[in-house]
DNA sequence: CGTCCTGTTATCGG
DNA sequence: GCCGATAACAGGAC
C-alpha cells in the first residue's frame, strides 16, 4: 500500500524516533527482505547514528556516515517505534535497539519489500533508474517527462517509476479523477492545458494525502479514493463508479467526470 | 478452498 | 527501444 504519501509520513515519523541515537543492537527475525548479508548489515550499523532521512518516490533512505540504510516497503511494509519489547509489532522483521532503550522495527507482512545498505544514494538511484520524485519537479521537467511517455496511457505514465517516482495504483486513480482525465487517454491526446492540470493534480493530491496520513485524517469529500468500488458512487456527480483493468491491475474512475 | 490486492521485475508479442 | 499484457512473488483478509 505505501505510495509516496505513506512513505513520506513514515519519514516524518522516523525523524524524531531514529535520528541522532546510537544503535546499540539489531535483531533480525527474518532476513528475507534484507538484501545486505546479515553479518555485514549488523556490523555496519551497530554503533552508528542516523543523521538524516531522505525520500525519493517510494524509496526511503536513512543516512549515516557516508552511507544509507535503504527501505522499500513494497505492498505491506511499515515502520514502528516502541519502548517496551512486549509491544513489538507482529511481522517485525528487523528490530533496532537504540542506546536509550527505545526500539524501532521494520515491518513487512508479506515477503515483498527491500532493505539494504547503500554506499552511494545517487549511484543507487541511477542503477535502479528511479525517476524524479513526483513532488520534486517543476512543470517544465514534468512536460519533458510526459513528452517521452506520450504513447502511454495516462495512468500507466503516472505509475512508471522510471519516469517519475512515487505514484502507485491508488493515487494514480485519484490524480486522474481530480484532473478529470480518463485513465486510458494517451498522454499524446492531452493538450498543454490538460498536462498542466495533471501536474497541478499530482501536487495537490500528494500533498493532501501526506497531510491526511500524518494527521490520520480522512480524505476530502471530493476524493474518489474512499469510493474505489463498483457498487459505490462518484462523490462529485453520483454516477456509478467503473472498474477497469490495466496491466493486470485494477483501477476505478467516474465515467461521467472522466470522459474518454 | 479460491480470489483479491499491492509494487516490482521479467518476459513475450506488437 | 517503446508499449501493453501477463505472470510471478507472498500471504493476510474474506
Amino acid at each position: 500500500m505505501p505510495e509516496l504519501p505513506e512513505v513520506e509520513s513514515f519519514r516524518k515519523r522516523i525523524d524524531p524516533i531514529a535520528l541522532h541515537k546510537k544503535i546499540k543492537n539489531i535483531t533480525i527475525h527474518d532476513d528475507y527482505i534484507l538484501k545486505t548479508p546479515k553479518k555485514e548489515f549488523r556490523k555496519t550499523l551497530i554503533g552508528k547514528k542516523f543523521k538524516e532521512t531522505k525520500r525519493r518516490g517510494k524509496y526511503l533512505f536513512l543516512n549515516f556516515d557516508s552511507k544509507s540504510l535503504m527501505l522499500h516497503f513494497a505492498m505491506s511494509g511499515n515502520v514502528e517505534y516502541f519502548k517496551d519489547l512486549k509491544n513489538e509489532p507482529e511481522y517485525s522483521k528487523i528490530r533496532f535497539t537504540f542506546e536509550n532503550g527505545d526500539y524501532f522495527s521494520i515491518i513487512s507482512v508479506r515477503k515483498l519489500g527491500r532493505v539494504e545498505i547503500v554506499n552511494d544514494i545517487n549511484k543507487y538511484i541511477e542503477e535502479k533508474e528511479i525517476g524524479r520524485d513526483a513532488l520534486d519537479l517543476d512543470i517544465e521537467e514534468f512536460k519533458e517527462i510526459m513528452e517521452k511517455k506520450k504513447r502511454s496511457y495516462s495512468k500507466t505514465a503516472l505509475m512508471d517509476q522510471k519516469a517519475l517516482s512515487g505514484i502507485g495504483n491508488e493515487y494514480s486513480d485519484e490524480i486522474l479523477f481530480q484532473a478529470k482525465i480518463y485513465p486510458k487517454t494517451k498522454i499524446s491526446d492531452l493538450n498543454d492545458a490538460s498536462i498542466e492540470n495533471l501536474y497541478d493534480s499530482i501536487k495537490n493530491v500528494l500533498k493532501t494525502a501526506i497531510e491526511v496520513n500524518v494527521k490520520n485524517a480522512n480524505y476530502p469529500d471530493n476524493y474518489i479514493m474512499p469510493h474505489r468500488d463498483e457498487n459505490d458512487n462518484c462523490p462529485e456527480c453520483g454516477s456509478q463508479i467503473k472498474r477497469f483493468e490495466i496491466s493486470s491491475r485494477h483501477g476505478y474512475y467516474c465515467p461521467k467526470c472522466q470522459k474518454k
